[in-house]
DNA sequence: CAGTGTGAAGCGCTTCACAGCT
DNA sequence: AGCTGTGAAGCGCTTCACACTG
């Protein structure tokens, strides 16, 4: 019972418990697929080497030829890859040809940029519903979306079917909005509040810490 | 009180404030010395250990005082840190201990509500203007900051010595802004744009990218 | 003892280099 | 020739293990 686990949140590999066979894709990989896709889709000619992706993203081109590589053979030597099917084939293993239900908790300032922030509409995330637990703002509506008292989370997420919550709470909420959701069955959290969230292995957190990056940069102007 | 500190001469890693050399702290030992002081301000007795750091950080014991060592010798064996101490000390390294100017471009959702983003001003980030180059927005009021005109920019820039730019415009203008921005004097830039940004090395930029977040996450729950 | 600081091992991502295909 | 796919080398971050300290 003392037995703390280990949550090691270094380890964002992809892993599977008893499913050794399960193709391992580095995380950084993952990123850069995104970035690529992204290329892709900004590229003018019919098909493009991976020295062009790789200047585009930034990155070495062996990189990018590696990435691939955890997906597949996409490329014809001496050509290089077919923009168009690459990209289809890319969406499709990143689970990106099909449009995935989101929710939005807290409707702050953050909160309500998010609700519409375009890109999440153009790559197939339909934000579904948008929670705040202040009267205040209950039943109010928000950008087109009513919004609604938090205890009512676990209902819309199991009536939309939704798979990934957007935390955009203050800190000392954070961590009960998360396993909220996660009771009500979500799996993937973006997570905005600057605290470290403990879930259990099998849900994937990403943290968007916008201060932390500042302060970074604050680092760099210091030192350099 | 004037604990030992590395002054051994081939401790090149050590660096003092104003040592002009590049790359010595890793990236992500930055990024996590910011948690951690998060982590201390809401620290409740006055030592702490490099255990319980590493608890509430969700990292390796050993991880924490290597970060650590990076800046130098702070605690005690047997004891662990003192908890006002390591967070003074922390602070100053990070160049954290005084105020920033940043500006703000982009006065869309997403830039509006990065303007008054508590955390950012709790941290010692003050945002002095905002800019945006749609004539229906400059010379508005918004959330307390007049709109200025894009092409203003150089000279707030110089005149409140800003050091540090946040781009929250569409991708088509933030390589257009980055230029900007760095023709003006900024040497740190926080891009919001889903684009790779081409600057001079000297300029450090840090990327939040919304979307590729989600992506991610919809590869996890499409796989695991 | 409890806990730090650190050399060394471990491990994983990145880059190189080149065989092989078109 | 032009370019991909990939084994192997390179490199840097993470973890281990332990001497040492109050």
């Amino acid at each position: 019972m003392a037995k703390r686990r280990a949550v090691n949140p270094k380890d964002r590999r992809t892993r599977r418990p008893n499913m050794p066979q399960s193709k391992q894709v580095p995380d950084p990989t993952l990123l850069r697929i995104c970035r690529y896709l992204r290329i892709l889709e900004r590229a003018e000619e019919p098909t493009i080497s991976s020295a062009a992706i790789a200047e585009a993203a930034g990155v070495n081109a062996a990189q990018v030829r590696k990435d691939l590589s955890f997906f597949g053979e996409f490329g014809q030597p001496g050509v290089g890859y077919d923009v168009e099917q690459l990209h289809a084939s890319l969406k499709q293993l990143m689970g990106l040809d099909r449009e995935r239900e989101v929710v939005v908790v807290g409707a702050g300032a953050l909160g309500s940029a998010l609700i519409n922030y375009p890109g999440f509409r153009e790559r197939g995330f339909r934000v579904v519903a948008v929670f705040d637990n202040n009267p205040a703002k209950v039943g109010h509506r928000l950008r087109g979306y009513e919004v609604i008292a938090f205890d009512r989370l676990a209902d819309t997420i199991a009536d939309e079917h939704v798979s990934i919550g957007i935390i955009a709470v203050p800190r000392a909420a954070a961590q009960d909005v998360a396993d909220a959701l996660i009771g009500a069955g979500v799996m993937g959290i973006l997570n905005f509040a600057p605290i470290t969230l403990k879930v259990p292995d099998e849900v994937t957190v990403r943290n968007v810490d916008l201060t932390l990056q500042l302060e970074t940069l604050s680092y760099h102007l210091e030192v350099d």
